[in-house]
DNA sequence: ACTTATCGATACGCTAGCGTGTCGATGAGG
DNA sequence: CCTCATCGACACGCTAGCGTATCGATAAGT
């Protein structure tokens, strides 16, 4: 298989590669690069009513021979262009687990602020509804930004900060969560100080888990 | 003006009736709210990209006039039909703030495994993202939503079941965002007893507050 | 029963994207 | 320096949606 499938797990991120040819022709690196940029570009800017190969083939300067010699469909283009954009996120380890978790939630309400991100995730998130494998990619990159909040966690609850019984997925969820809400739910504005509020809000419930369960 | 336009507020809902006529005919009546309808199911099943007046007229039995006579643009249609929809959800009042609240996310959680809200609430995030009209609606229609949420909350509040000096609505945001971010974002599954576990996390850290904010 | 606004159907020219195919140009590997 | 895989450009027939216009049919109000 030459170029992301549409079917496939996310991430492979392969060349194409001819499989007879010993030592393929790498010309072709710059021109997929263009076009994954332009693909990110296109989408953020017209969601995905205005996702279309012409379309990108345009932005990217590229002919659309081009972006069919790598990839199938619309679809699979879609998946190599968000999952080469989303890398995973720097770990945060001062010590202090308030300060990190604040610290990973502030960076992360920034990326709210500034194109193309917001766009690009909101019109991820329609096209994921109907496209099992963005679905599944989404799933993936989610996994990957969580991961230093995760880490963060669950150092905390190895250390006793936090108790041990408390599920670390459901701690980050309820931290994630509601900047995604406020942003793309409630179109609500995000204050400075938000992040501190929510670390608090679930660190003490942490602290001082409910008895009447 | 005769119909709702992208750019009114939300939830007009006016019929369209001429200025000049005296008692207008209201056979148009059946026809518009077979078109809502049928705007929504489009809507649901194929997202933005396939949401168009030709498709919506198809699905309605109606004739692309009708929906040209009621509706400058697809964006307006699109409009008056998620007004329609999401109507006001009902208080509870148990007298019990932990039972109201797991209550109430219960219901919405179920909202989630059903057809076609969760297809239409990503639809429309990806929608509102670009379209300010939309972005203003799904305000309001989220606010619609929380209303039970944070009468419990704020009655709580004025009880004293929960410090008076918190943020209801950053509260409500803590209750009703993990779903979403669950559903929308890290695309994995809502168990059963997530609701509670939520509450009890947020009520818990309500109970005692942080000393260092 | 008559009037009349609204209806569904259908047709129009137009644009845009689709997916494929064919060029000559080009640039990196041998 | 030569070769050849890949490139960009362009053209193709096709489909789908756009927004407008014009019909006779229909059903509500009088």
């Amino acid at each position: 298989m030459t170029h992301a499938s549409s079917s496939g797990e996310a991430g492979s991120s392969a060349f194409p590669d001819a499989e007879g040819s010993p030592s393929p022709r790498r010309r072709g690196e710059h021109a997929r690069r263009r076009v994954l940029a332009a693909a990110l570009e296109v989408l953020a800017e017209s969601g995905m009513p205005g996702f279309t190969i012409e379309s990108v083939a345009r932005r990217a300067g590229a002919s659309k021979a081009t972006l069919y010699r790598h990839w199938p469909s619309a679809s699979a283009l879609l998946v190599d262009a968000m999952d080469a954009e989303f890398r995973p996120i720097p770990d945060v380890d001062s010590g202090d687990v308030r300060a990190d978790l604040i610290s990973v939630l502030t960076a992360a309400a920034a990326l709210f602020d500034r194109s193309p991100f917001p766009e690009l995730m909101a019109a991820f998130i329609d096209a994921a509804e109907r496209d099992p494998a963005l679905a599944g990619l989404q799933a993936t990159l989610t996994g990957r930004r969580r991961q230093p909040l995760l880490n963060v966690v669950v150092k905390a609850a190895r250390e006793g900060v936090v108790p041990a019984d408390v599920d670390p997925e459901l701690v980050v969820d309820l931290l994630a969560a509601p900047f995604f809400y406020r942003r793309f739910v409630a179109h609500r504005p995000i204050p400075a100080d938000m992040p501190a509020a929510v670390v608090d809000h679930v660190l003490g419930s942490l602290g001082r888990p409910l008895s009447g369960k």
